[in-house]
DNA sequence: GCAAAAGTGTTTTGTCTACACCCATGA
DNA sequence: TCATGGGTGTAGACAAAACACTTTTGC
């Protein structure tokens, strides 16, 4: 069978991936020195062309494991970018993804054998290109989702303790929060399981451990969780 | 300067627009028939290829432009729909944006013209492709933009009555308003203008016209505009 | 015994919801 | 005069916000 599309453009497309982490204070983002040209040694984002037999999904998803070792990352589509000339190397667009990692997930020899690092959000380097732009969709990106749905585990341990989890919630929003309302809202929506476990490490006391129960969660009709 | 970026593959990449549309009672959107292989026939969202020293973005603007004569239409975009078996036709990449235009802007000689038609959201026909699952995603990114954004008035002329206004918020929801509630709540937003003149078509005693007034607009915080 | 973080309730405020009648007009 | 849609207010329920002290325990 001829082929219907003749006579039109053709692209190079590539996936970006705005890799989140969270340390217990901060909002991170992993970067790396890219290491070919152009814009060798520059930072940029974790990205890598498209297969012709795959979905930019299924690309994106190679790529994280590729450089993580890591499978069923949480990922989101964030837009696609293709100013003509965002990229000096050639014609690519490119599809930028935001995904949420636990950063303890991601071992350290790793980082230094791909040249990456974890950069707090306010303290990122001049980026390569457009990934800037990325970086900022991204930001907002996960903003607009952590207000709807509870993505926020993605970036916890599997226990952890209410004051994380409220201090993720800060640094998402960039905002303070009051821990009375915080705590008696977090567990109004019943999808917090509480252990008999505390933590403590940054306190005499200790801090009870709760978990995700996606058992409960499933169970719920998703409320809001505008913190804001 | 030898070209970085040889040895990877090449896509087609296309642009999908699902243009809506608000008649004062249904929210429609702009089908068409398609005039070549594959899928010769089926309906179809109106879109067509990207050329290479354009972006997407302009290149929906074409398409928009070239399809219905208006330029400046409000448009933003969804996702990449990038299947490998989404075109039988080829490897095509599409990017489906959602576009907001006024009804009557879309001239009648138009449509015969390109074979296209307005249909109501509850009687699509069957679409080509993945393009059902764009018009999803669409409607759902018109809720979610139109909860926190002012962009109904895209969809509605110049001047328009609070009932209409209400019932294209009604339509965009699929849901009923109260409407002493719903007056209330929009007028509070402080950006409509009421004019001094009425709307008598659809009433003895006619409802004022109101127009969306972007100065005040400009002053306000954008509060939540979720009237779920 | 004291420093440091954990945990816990109440009051106030504002927002959302539900609800029904009179008005102006053209036919 | 009557049928039609236009326009308007209030009370109750609920959710969000503000706010401070006691508890535990390792040092």
């Amino acid at each position: 069978m001829a082929l219907p599309y003749k006579a039109h453009d053709l692209f190079l497309v590539a996936v970006d991936c705005i890799i989140f982490g969270f340390d217990g204070k901060e909002l991170k983002v992993l970067l790396v020195k890219r290491s070919f040209e152009p814009a060798k040694g520059g930072w940029s984002l974790i990205g890598g062309f498209v297969k012709k037999e795959e979905s930019v999904e299924a690309a994106a998803g190679r790529i994280l494991y590729n450089l993580t070792g890591l499978t069923d990352i949480y990922m989101e589509q964030i837009s696609c970018f293709s100013n003509p000339n965002r990229d000096p190397g050639g014609r690519v667009l490119s599809i930028a993804f935001f995904a949420l990692i636990k950063i303890d997930d991601y071992p350290a020899d790793l980082m230094e054998q791909h040249n990456s690092g974890w950069f707090p959000l306010y303290k990122v380097p001049p980026l390569i290109f457009d990934h800037r732009q990325m970086l900022q969709m991204a930001k907002a990106g996960l903003q607009a989702k952590a207000a709807s749905h509870l993505i926020g585990f993605e970036l916890l341990p599997k226990k952890f303790t209410l004051q994380q989890l409220q201090g993720l919630y800060e640094a998402i929003y960039e905002t303070v929060l009051d821990k009375r309302n915080f705590t008696r809202k977090i567990l109004s929506l019943n999808v917090l399981r509480k252990l008999n476990e505390k933590e403590k490490e940054s306190s005499k006391k200790g801090a009870f451990y709760f978990v995700f129960d996606r058992r409960k969660h499933a169970k719920q009709t998703e409320k809001s969780m505008m913190f804001l």
